[in-house]
Order: structure tokens, then C-alpha cells, then sequence
DNA sequence: TGATACTATACAACTATACATATATTACCA
DNA sequence: TGGTAATATATGTATAGTTGTATAGTATCA
């Protein structure tokens, strides 16, 4: 009976246009965007309108605006990686990025069976159980559900409380190098708690990647589930 | 004027008069129509008894409404020449009609699957691509999406800066004359982006043309992805 | 009694316009 | 060359007007 299509304000529908121009690299940080009215005759819009489109990247912190002087860029949208290897440190240094893990909780459980089935292992074995929060320049970027085989493993636990970092954690347990095995994409909306989490809206699109390092001998050693804030993420595939 | 025992409602009433007034000519194209408080204050009835009668009107495709502005007449939907040489200019210039373009971006980036298939490049290899919109008379038309391969044309990007005549355009990188290889058409529902940029409804039906201009050895020189607003073109097959 | 047509009111979203205020640019002068 | 004032440009703020939507109420007729 009563079905709203749910039209997308004009504010926002101009704010996600210039959200992806900002993502798709049209200006750099440090730029300056065109002036309100140029948008606002670019979009066919009144001036407000796109004040209230900008307001909300302010709010972002994807731009700041200067009174008499223009509206800059103040970041893009991060630049992720995917490839054979895979190191959120590394990937956002790289993109000029500064990285923070924040962990959310830390147990020893038995596997679920979709993490058996991932690493190898056997439905109620143990698995260290890591819950993260990934930061880029102090904004949210990503929830992390990292689950490692403890018997594989020994010492797993007491290394992920001693380094946020996972290639140091492998390291001290003797995991020299992984490699990435598999990354599976899917987009989803996000959950109230993941929103809370992340500093989105409720429902926002998150970007879910699934995948499996290995070690050297094609060992299973994590299996990790991360949701990306698709507004703040663009993932390259391939090498570079 | 006065109340008559009449079957047909006040709104139909309203709908009546204000169609004959458009038909008489007391509107021009683009014009505003008076306000909805106005309407309601000269016919002497509430103002949702007014929209009702002006919602038949849009609902025929006579009159648009703005939200915030106010009412205006629509004008006739152009028409648009396809066939084996298609220019915008000439096309709309011939319908009596005052074509204009706008450059939302330009760029250089790599050939997606799709346009490397359509181009006849691989994948990866860089392209010049242009995003604007055509208007008609003022009131958005299309958006367009226009691919060329910079490697067959060097100087396109430079060349797209200086003029918004892809004919001009090629001319100036050496093609003199190019023709319509292949046109595909489908019927699709806008984005908010786009509606926003058409100045149309969110979901509204957009014309969807996909074609491929070659130059005079038979070697594709662009590819062009454009939007049509479905109420506000008529496109016409064939020659004349 | 119930359905239909219209009225009444309120608020949200967007437009239009004007003006204040901060910044950038330019012209001019010592 | 350097400093200063004038001017233009751009954002910030305020106010009023217009369309879109929701809710509730009233009159009329079958």
C-alpha cells in the first residue's frame, strides 16, 4: 500500500557526486573545489542546497571550507591495495596515509563452521578470535573480525595482546611470511552496530571482503572478515 | 463562474482552465505559472485543490515543477536525428532548437573492458574521457560520457579543453571526417546523480545510447555513452 | 454508513534574495 | 621594490517565499 520510493535529497545526491569525484582522484588534496555558485549552477541548484551537500564532507572531514577563500580538499578517499600481498600498515603509508588499529576485543573460542572451513581445520577447534578497528588519519575506515588457528599457532594470543600489528604477531610465532590465498567482495548495509563503530549512517554501503592468508607451505594461518566504509575506501586489484 | 450542479470536480475545472490558457498561448515555453497560493486565491479553493488539477497537467507532460520555484511550462520534446552521421549541433540547431554543452570533468585515465572491446584497444591503455552535459534551449538533455583513445589521437585531451565540438575537436587531431559505426539503445531509470544533473525525477526513464564513431578507414575514434531524458527528446531513425 | 471531494493546518525541503564578513587580487604610490 | 588601499570574489547568515507531504476535519451524496 504505502510504498515511499525513498528519494535521495538533492543535498545528498550532490554530495555523493562530489564525494566520487573526490574518490575517483578529479581533485587532490590541498585543492581547491569550484566555488558554491559554480556548483550550484553546475547542479541547477540554489546556492543552499549545495552548502548543505558540502557541509555534510565537511563533516566527513573530507574537505574544510575557509570563509572568503573556497572550499579545500582536505582528503581523498583511501587507496587500498589488493594483490598476492597484503598489509594494511604498508598499503596506507603508502597512500600517504596514517594507519591506526584500535582492538575492539580479543578471545579464544571454537571455530564456527564457516572458519573451519576457511582455515582447515575442524569445527570446534580453537581459534583466536581478533576485533578491530582500522584508522586512517584517525577517521574509521574498518571493522576487522580476524580469526587465527591456535593450534597452528601456539603463543598466537599472548602475541596479538603484545602488537596490533598482524605480520609481527605471525612473526614471533615463527610465521616468517603469508601470503594472501583468497579475498571474496561483496557489498552489504551496514548494522547499527557496525555504523556506531565506524562513524556512518546506519544502512550505509560497507564493502566486505573474506579472505584466507597462508604461509610459505600453503598453511591457512588467518581468516579475516573486514566491512570498509565505502565512502572512505577504493580497493585496487592487481599489482603495481 | 458561478457553483453549478455540474458532475465534473473542481480540480478536473482547474485542470481545463489552465490547459486552454497554455493551449491559447498565455504561457510560453519555460515560463513560470503563477504560484500555487496565487491559483488557489483566483479560482477561490484550497491549494490542495489546486495541485490536484496541476498534478493532472504534469502528469500529461505540459507543466514541471520545481520544488521551491514553482510551476513552469514544458516545452516540446526535440527532435534528434540518428542515422549514419550524428552531430549534436547540426541535430538540434536543425529542430529549431539552441543546443549548448557543458564539461562536468575531463580526464586521461586506462581503457575499461568495455571501452577497450568497443574501441578495438587493450585494456589499460590510456583514454581521454569527457563527462558533460547537453542542454537544449537552456533545459538539460543528456548527460554524456564520450571515450576516445589517446594513443590514435594525440592531442584529443588538449584539443577537448579548447572546444566542446567533438567535431571540431577531432578535426584539429586530424580526423576530418568520422560517421556512426554502431548504435545501441536501451531504456533505464536515472540515478539520483544523474537526476540531479537533468534536472528530473530520482528513477525517472533515461534513453540509453551507446555508440561507436569511426573515422573514414573504419577505425573506431570514440565511444560515446549518453542519457537521454526520456520526455524531452524524440529520436528519429532513419535518413531526412 | 461509508466513500468521495474538498478544506484546514502544519511542517519539511528547496529557492530567491540580500547583506555581512573574510580572503585574494589588483592598482597605485612612495 | 614594497606597502597600502580599493575592488572583486567567496563563504556565512538571515529572512521570506514556494512546492511537497502528512494529518485531520467537514460536507455531500449514494
Amino acid at each position: 500500500m504505502c510504498d515511499s520510493p525513498d528519494k535521495t535529497p538533492i543535498w545528498k545526491a550532490i554530495a555523493n557526486a562530489l564525494r566520487s569525484d573526490l574518490a575517483e582522484g578529479h581533485y587532490s588534496p590541498g585543492e581547491k573545489l569550484p566555488t558554491e555558485a559554480a556548483l550550484a549552477d553546475r547542479f541547477g541548484v540554489n546556492r543552499h542546497t549545495v552548502r548543505h551537500g558540502l557541509s555534510a564532507l565537511v563533516s566527513e572531514g573530507l574537505v574544510r571550507t575557509r570563509r572568503g577563500a573556497g572550499a579545500f580538499v582536505v582528503s581523498t578517499p583511501a587507496d587500498y591495495r589488493l594483490g598476492h600481498r597484503v598489509r594494511f600498515h604498508e598499503n596506507l603509508i603508502d597512500a600517504g596515509r596514517h594507519p591506526e588499529k584500535r582492538v575492539l576485543s580479543l578471545d579464544t573460542r571454537a571455530a564456527t563452521q564457516g572458519e573451519a572451513r576457511a582455515l582447515h581445520i575442524q569445527v570446534g577447534d580453537q581459534v583466536c578470535a581478533y576485533h578491530g578497528l582500522l584508522l586512517a588519519d584517525g577517521q574509521p575506515l574498518a571493522v576487522v573480525l580476524s580469526v587465527f588457528p591456535s593450534m597452528r599457532l601456539s603463543g598466537i594470543f599472548e602475541a596479538l595482546f603484545a602488537t596490533t600489528s598482524v605480520t609481527q604477531a605471525l612473526r614471533s610465532v615463527g610465521i616468517d611470511d603469508y601470503t594472501r590465498a583468497s579475498t571474496r567482495l561483496t557489498a552489504v548495509r551496514s548494522t547499527a552496530t557496525q555504523a556506531l563503530l565506524l562513524q556512518a549512517g546506519e544502512g550505509d554501503p560497507l564493502l566486505r571482503s573474506s579472505s584466507v592468508n597462508q604461509c610459505a607451505n600453503a598453511i591457512p594461518v588467518e581468516y579475516g572478515r573486514t566491512w570498509f566504509v565505502g565512502d572512505r575506501i577504493t580497493l585496487t586489484l592487481g599489482e603495481t
